[in-house]
Formats: C-alpha cells, structure tokens, sequence
DNA sequence: TATCAGATTGAGAATCAATCTCAAAATAGA
DNA sequence: TCTATTTTGAGATTGATTCTCAATCTGATA
C-alpha cells in the first residue's frame, strides 16, 4: 500500500522520531512500539485498545507514551463521545481533519472542511492564545439513518463499538 | 439578581420541566434538584461535582437525570478536556456557546461566533445527519499567559481544577 | 569496550468515574 | 384510598487511568 496516507504516516513517524530525539527523550523497544501504532491508524485509537494490541508493552507504559507524545505535540485527544477519548497523529504539515460521530452505533468518521479551518482561525478573544481545536459533529451515520419508531428512551446505545474508524 | 442570563435559565426551567411532564415522567424532588442545579449554571459542570452538590440526591440518580435530560435534548455534554466532561443546559431558543480551555489551569471560558455557525451548517457529508456539534479551542487563558520559560516536560498540570467557570 | 548517571519499564496496587442492582419509597390517576 | 408504575439510593461492580518503585536499559563518555 502507497496511498497518500501511507506516506503522511511514514512522514509523522519520521518527525515524531525526530522530535523525540530532540527532547532528549531515549530511543525504547516498548515506547517504539506504540508510536509505530499510532503511526499506522487513519484516525482515532483509545489508550486501551492500544495497550490490549501490543503485546509486551505494560498499561503504564501506553498511558505514559500517550502523554509525552501529546507534550511534544505530536498527538491530540480526541472526544469518542460516550465519555470515550482517542488519541490520533498531529500531521506536522498542519493538516488535519475532524470527526463525525454517530451517537447510534459509536462509529466515528472524519472530515475536513477549509471554510470551518477559517472560520476557526478568525476567532480572538481577550488575551486567550488558541493553540489547537476540535470539532466534533455528532448525529446518525448512514447505516443507522432513519431512527426506528420505537421506544422512547436510548434507542441500543453505543455499548462499547468505539472507534469502528470508517473512513470517509 | 435578573440579567438576561437569569432569564434564559428561567425559560430553560419551565422548558424543561414542559418536557419532562410530556414524555410521561413522574415529578420527583431529587431529580428536581438537578434539574434546577443545571438551570443555574452559566457553563459546564461535571456529573460528579454535581453529585457532591446535591445532598440527599444519590449518585445513581445524579446520572440517571442527566441521561434523561439528555434524551430529551435538553442538556448537551461538553469534553472540558484532561478526560473530564461535563453537561450544560440547551438553550430552547437554539442559542448557544462553545468553548476555550485553558490547558494550563484547566478554566472555561465560553463564547460565540455566528460565522462559525454558519461554516458548521454549511457542513454535510454523504448520508450523516448532523445533530449536534461541539467545539473547544484549547490553549492559555490571559491569567496563564506567557509560559514561564522552563522545564521540559508538564508544565504543572491542570490538577483537578475543572470547571472553573468564567464567563468571558 | 567498560562504566555510570539518568531514562525507561511493567506488575500490581490505588484511585476515580460511571454504571448496575434491587428492594423500598414515592407518584399519578382512577 | 388503592394500585400500577416510576423513582430512588446504598452499595457493589465495572472500567479507565494513574501511581509506585525496584529492576532494566540507553547513550555518552572514558
């Protein structure tokens, strides 16, 4: 595989190498291993299922991997709903998408739209400096459109489908 | 005190109130609580801090109210970031704010912006129809402004002060 | 290559948030 | 008042995240 894709991972992976290098930060088998994961995924991944795919690297270590990727700016938390969080590559090059997350069945999508990024970029307020931002839509995906005409609580939530991670 | 706020809570009283008796729930006193313990906030706040506030309302019923709230469309959750989300009441009239964090001490301010309304509703993609959305600019706040030129690594973290509430 | 200070790790305990259970209590309407 | 239904809350449970700390690994230097 050599989408465009492919080669914005190859092209993190390389900066965040980089960036880590340059923190001082020493190079490890295990934490290796979770940037070599976060590389490889289109869009968001929670703390957990990272920790249960890679075999050999302890909880403590995702968990602390996660968060110094996030102090180099190098990752950013995404809100899964359902109170789940993900975390997703920053592209160095700026570009980024945001998400689309069906409140039916957890499936989370992303999408990037150049008129919002102005919008975004234009907005100042009294002495606050915007380092990042995030958007999330939520709503129905196409697979679960029409809402059934059934009961009136929670129509079968989200359970714990997360992160299904179509893309668009 | 009655400035325009305290009126936009009073409609989101009896809105709400309309609503629960409509969907055929029963009027309780602790649920009641949370429900005028939601109408008096101006911003976000967490179910737990709620819970702490409330007492004589168990926990249980602290989630179980805010789930229906939600159903009903009445209270909307907000991702107020290191994890913690909190919920705050939809205005009926459709008027709403989002939201700047400060990553450095955790306060909330909240704003608007009518152009950043008009990008999002200009927003479709293939077959998601969009509910709700939400947005959070992260960054510092005036008070936290130039960061002192320091350590590496955190720059002493948010703690547990959430939801400190300004009004901008 | 040997050495060492400092960085890194992981198993398990601890913490914290959120959910579930179910018998007892409260409510609305006849 | 009576009854069917809704609601409640104490406490157990689940699930996610953080913490602890001794053992291990790394990179730079001698």
């Amino acid at each position: 595989m050599s989408t465009p894709a492919r080669k914005e991972a190859a092209d993190w992976l390389t900066h965040a190498e980089l960036k880590i290098h340059d923190a001082g930060l020493h190079r490890s088998t295990p934490r290796q291993k979770v940037i070599d994961l976060l590389a490889d995924q289109d869009c968001a991944i929670t703390a957990l299922e990272m920790d249960q795919r890679l075999s050999g690297v302890g909880r403590a270590t995702v968990y602390r991997a996660i968060e110094q990727l996030e102090d180099l700016g190098l990752v950013q938390k995404v809100d899964l709903g359902k109170g789940a969080q993900g975390f997703e590559k920053i592209d160095p090059s700026g570009h980024h998408h945001h998400h689309l997350v069906c409140e039916h069945c957890g499936r989370v999508q992303s999408f990037e739209d150049e008129r919002l990024e102005k919008a975004i970029h234009r907005i100042h307020r009294r002495g606050f400096t915007v380092e990042s931002h995030e958007i999330t839509l939520r709503g129905r995906c196409s697979d679960c459109a029409r809402p059934e005409p059934m009961s009136v609580s929670r129509p079968a939530p989200t359970g714990s489908r997360i992160n299904a991670g179509a893309r668009l």
